[in-house]
DNA sequence: GCCCGTTGTCATCGC
DNA sequence: ACGCGATGACAACGG
């Protein structure tokens, strides 16, 4: 019976969504289409080709929306499916033992059934349940609503017996398929473990339709494409394929406007289906294939499932375990009751609603924000790519669909990326029924995963573009999404440094050209002893004369480039500041700077090459300075050279030597004075310069490490995302699997599982769950508080 | 001749 | 109070 149901609802399902496609105006065949690539990058590899396809269909692929929903390949599509994620996800998920050992006891067969065309309610992988990373918290709470549907599988909620799953058994695709209907001996021989340690918990049996959840997820997403401008896919169309998007509006109840669950409101799968052609939002698709749903609350109990899962990962994952045993605790959460439960879904925000009720840790509550963005990641995996990348897409053309959601998800980049939502990914997905983030959320497990690929290949991209300077529009636009930390507008333009090399370029190309050494130094240099070094040998102090030309040229040599070197900008720069060097406005001797001497700056060319080979008085005193020609005028007995650069005392002493008038020694001291603040204001200047290429460098710096941590992050996201994934499906299946001693299916609404300290897991009521978990909740409230 | 960059100088401030 | 460095502003100079 049950087969028969399923597959019969399925086809009703299918063919409804068929209808709602075609009246929507979607292009079935397309889609359908569209979905394949997506198989066939799971299986060969992605194809950049196909990145924008995977986008809309990945999900709808891998929950077997590409298989005719009739078809008896179904459950092959599903195994083989099942298979390709596990296979992929032993990559990247870095699943912590517990969750392994939670595998399931037997499959499902009805799971498999509905898993294949549209998110049969059995199917384990529905999203709707708990675990949907993919779920944007706003389909969560959706779920919290409506999405009880999704569990449906109520099987009257057998009570008497907890099931728990052993740590070893681990999940093989294969088996389950096989094991559809039957229990092999090692999935009864776990029962009875199971049996015998929770006999005393009652156990319902969730179901939790990982494919309507990603259905849902897709719904959402493109739920927000709709809202971002293209509403290409009526209400009809979702609700048919997807719930959990339609969910959102179903959660809230349009009379009480308070979320009601799902089950709820859809005791009965035709009934949901109704609902669904009816009212998007009310049923996910897990509804229609359940054939009944007894159970009121499936959505509160999924959400409880969700967050104890969420709980379980934040802790085991995030938290590695120290405070294991309170959140798992805290994670049963309470609202049994809640076969309205709708109140805890209802409620208005669901993620602090359905926190509270659920008991879980503060933490949680916290991470459900997080959950939040998270939900939104995918979205934001979505939106890199256009972001960034519109034009990576190999089609060239990105389906409209596609584009609004990187448009309006861009908005919400930051949120999506904000810091908190590591946490948060584990966290169930809030209820509410807003926006994007719900739909990027609805990403199933190979989707999400090609699309975090993507999302990375992008953020390399970022990268890259970042390292070069953030050239980009693009870029930039990241950055500005991300964070808009620095006020600073510096040029995007290319290389980090390409301001400094613009500049630098410009006056290297007209200083520079002639000088080989041209580079002024740090104004350190002029300071320094290059003045006193030549000062002993200008001591005679030849006032009048071609020195000052000379000591201009010999400055120029003298500056040390190897400073500079440290600044790699610096490199081209070639001004030919020759901040270094006090002006000896007479030398005595050449000699001082022999070699040095030959290096000139462009504007000291012409004048070296007459002075070097005769200066003539008059050329000379043409070009001295100003203080040259009057300390000559005034017969200044000494160059100003030393005037300008020896020491205080030694200059008193010089003065003292020498009885000079007091006019002469007015203009020494003017001399001295203006030569000093003449290399001061070289300095400075050179100073100036300095800062600003060190401030440019800065920011090219920090732009590499914003890319690279941006980077790292999404990384991490992804990771965190697929372990989600991962435990969310196996929890579903674990739960779909487990049966009472009668054989009954546990109902979701009524049963958790619950993750022990030590890796055991514990089929329990909720609402004893949810009871053990208030202690510790409590305990971690305090201790927040 | 104009523009722009460089350099020198002055005035001022602060140490 | 003085010396000195730093710096903004201005002007001269040269490409």
């Amino acid at each position: 019976m049950l087969y028969l149901k399923k597959y019969f609802t399925e086809g009703l399902i299918q063919f409804t969504i068929l209808l709602s496609l075609i009246g929507v105006r979607v292009d079935v065949d397309s889609y359908l289409n569209n979905q394949l690539p997506p198989l066939r990058e799971i299986i060969l590899g992605p194809t950049s080709a196909y990145t924008q396809t995977q986008f809309h269909n990945l999900r709808n692929t891998l929950d077997g929306y590409g298989i005719h929903p009739k078809s008896v390949d179904l459950d092959h599509f599903f195994a083989t499916r099942r298979l390709l994620n596990q296979v992929r996800s032993l990559d990247h998920l870095q699943v912590p033992s517990t969750e392994v050992s939670a595998w399931l006891v037997h499959r499902d067969p009805e799971t498999v059934v509905s898993a294949a065309g549209q998110s049969s309610p059995s199917i384990t992988l529905d999203n709707g349940g708990g675990l949907e990373d993919v779920n944007s918290p706003e389909a969560s709470t959706m779920r919290g609503g409506s999405g009880t549907s999704e569990s449906t599988y109520s099987q009257g909620g057998e009570n008497s017996l907890g099931a728990v799953a052993p740590e070893d058994s681990q999940e093989q695709p294969g088996e389950r398929d096989n094991n559809n209907d039957d229990l092999t001996k090692e999935d009864i021989d776990l029962i009875d473990i199971l049996w015998r340690q929770d006999i005393d918990l009652g156990a319902g049996r969730e179901v939790f339709n990982y494919s309507s959840r990603q259905k849902e997820s897709e719904a959402e997403k493109r739920n927000e494409d709709e809202k971002d401008g293209g509403e290409e896919r009526p209400e009809s169309w979702r609700n048919g394929l997807n719930l959990e998007e339609d969910q959102p509006p179903a959660p809230v109840d349009g009379e009480t406007g308070e979320s009601i669950p799902e089950q709820l409101q859809n005791p009965v799968v035709t009934s949901e289906l109704r609902d669904t052609s009816e009212e998007a939002p009310s049923t996910s698709q897990g509804l229609p294939l359940l054939p009944v749903r007894p159970q009121p609350e499936p959505q509160l109990d999924l959400e409880q499932q969700w967050q104890d899962i969420m709980a379980i990962m934040e802790l085991q994952d995030m938290e590695v375990n120290s405070t294991a045993e309170g959140s798992l605790d805290s994670s049963h959460a309470t609202d049994s009751g809640g076969g309205t439960g709708s109140s805890s879904s209802s409620g208005g925000t669901p993620e602090s609603s359905t926190m509270g009720e659920f008991g879980l840790s503060r933490s949680t509550l916290i991470n459900q924000d997080v959950s939040l963005h998270q939900a939104s990641l995918p979205s934001c995996s979505q939106d890199f790519p256009t972001l960034f990348n519109p034009d990576l897409d190999p089609n060239g053309t990105l389906r409209p669909a596609l584009l609004r959601l990187s448009s309006s998800n861009s908005s919400n980049i930051n949120s999506t990326y904000g810091a908190t939502n590591l946490t948060g990914l584990f966290a169930p997905p809030p209820l509410n029924s807003t926006t994007n983030l719900t739909s990027t959320h609805t990403l199933t497990d190979p989707f999400s995963s090609l699309l975090e690929e993507s999302m990375l290949d992008e953020i390399s991209l970022l990268d890259l573009a970042m390292e070069e300077g953030f050239s980009q529009a693009q870029a930039s636009q990241l950055e500005d999404e991300l964070d808009s930390d620095s006020g600073l507008s510096l040029d995007s333009s290319h290389s980090p440094a390409s301001p400094s090399n613009s500049e630098t370029s410009c006056s290297s190309a007209a200083s520079s050209s002639s000088t080989s050494a041209t580079f002024s130094e740090e104004g350190a240099v002029g300071y320094s002893t290059d003045s006193e070094a030549a000062s002993p040998e200008m001591e005679e102090g030849a006032v009048g004369g071609y020195q000052p030309e000379y000591s201009k040229l010999c400055r120029m040599s003298y500056q040390d480039p190897s400073q500079f070197g440290s600044l790699p900008e610096l490199d081209n720069v070639n001004h030919n500041h020759t901040y270094n060097l006090p002006l000896a406005s007479s030398y005595p001797d050449h000699s001082q700077l022999p070699g040095s001497c030959g290096k000139k700056t462009g504007r000291d060319k012409s004048l070296p090459h007459q002075s070097k080979l005769q200066p003539p008085r008059e050329f000379l005193d043409k070009h001295a300075s100003r203080d040259e020609r009057r300390a000559r005028s005034m017969k200044i007995p000494f160059s100003n050279e030393k005037i300008i650069n020896l020491p205080v005392e030694e200059f008193n002493e010089l003065l003292a030597k020498h009885h000079l008038s007091e006019p002469q020694l007015a203009l020494i001291r003017d001399i001295r004075r203006r030569g000093k603040n003449k290399m001061a204001a070289q300095n400075c200047r050179k100073r100036k310069l300095d800062t600003i290429l060190n401030l440019e460098h800065g920011v090219h710096d920090l732009r590499r490490d914003k890319a690279r941590l941006l980077k790292e992050k999404m990384e991490f996201l992804r990771s965190i995302r697929q372990m989600k994934q991962k435990v969310q499906s196996l929890y579903q299946e674990v739960f779909s699997q487990l049966r009472d001693e009668h054989g009954r299916p546990y109902s979701a609404s009524d049963y958790a599982l619950q993750y022990g300290p030590d890796g055991s897991v514990l089929v329990m009521p909720r609402s004893l769950a949810a009871e053990q978990s208030r202690k510790p909740d409590k305990k971690q409230k305090d201790k927040k508080k």
